[in-house]
DNA sequence: CGAACTGTTCGTATATTTGCGAACAAATAA
DNA sequence: TTATTTGTTCGCAAATATACGAACAGTTCG
């Protein structure tokens, strides 16, 4: 008798919480943003984002939530950076789940 | 003069457009249900995913739309498979992207 | 104290996503 | 031809996501 998926597994949940956090081009941008720079207020990503300062607040909050980000307030600042240790989780399912689907031949 | 933003990259919407493909735990769970077969039909994805077929066929033309699937008719079934190409590109983008942020120091 | 600066939260408008049943279309089987 | 099988499309409802200005809160500066 075969196994039957009667919901979603915990993994297939966990890669489509990171996915949706960055299935939107400014958090993308956030997250290139914040790549290259040792440290990063939300005014510099304000800046050189095409989008109102209470926007910016909300993708951050939600990158945030996703746990791909931290804030800390450095009064009367609030300064920006990824979280290493979520980043690599997130890299490593990825990765695991590009290489899985790889590995076969599929059709054709 | 330090370069501006005004728009976002090319690079960056194709990331955020790949992600909102994944970013749903039945698209996962269909492409991944894919990996593991050489051949599959809608009927075998629809079996297996707790969702009406009408809502199976909407995730199966929205990843059609992202390139990362085919289908082939072969009356009277459907066939779907992975688009071999795109998903390169895909796992290409994401491993990128995953690597670079990894590379800084960040903060703390 | 009041003014200025920094960023978040609120309220709202609009668009997109998700989900379903029913209707539909195409091919096959009876 | 009529019925069946397979999957898509339609129409709709509900939930989320996106975006903005205005109001707000906390800190610093004068």
């Amino acid at each position: 008798m075969q196994m039957e998926i009667t919901d979603y597994t915990s993994h297939q949940i966990q890669i489509a919480m990171y996915a949706k956090a960055l299935a939107h081009p400014a958090r993308v941008a956030i997250l290139e943003f914040l790549a290259v720079r040792e440290c990063c207020f939300f005014g510099n990503l304000h800046e050189v984002l095409p989008i109102a300062k209470a926007t910016v607040s909300q993708h951050l909050s939600v990158l945030k939530d996703s746990g791909l980000i931290q804030g800390e307030i450095k009064p009367p600042q609030v300064k920006y950076c990824i979280n290493k240790e979520n980043w690599e989780t997130a890299r490593a399912l990825f990765a695991d789940f590009f290489n899985d689907i790889k590995k076969i031949d599929s059709c054709r």
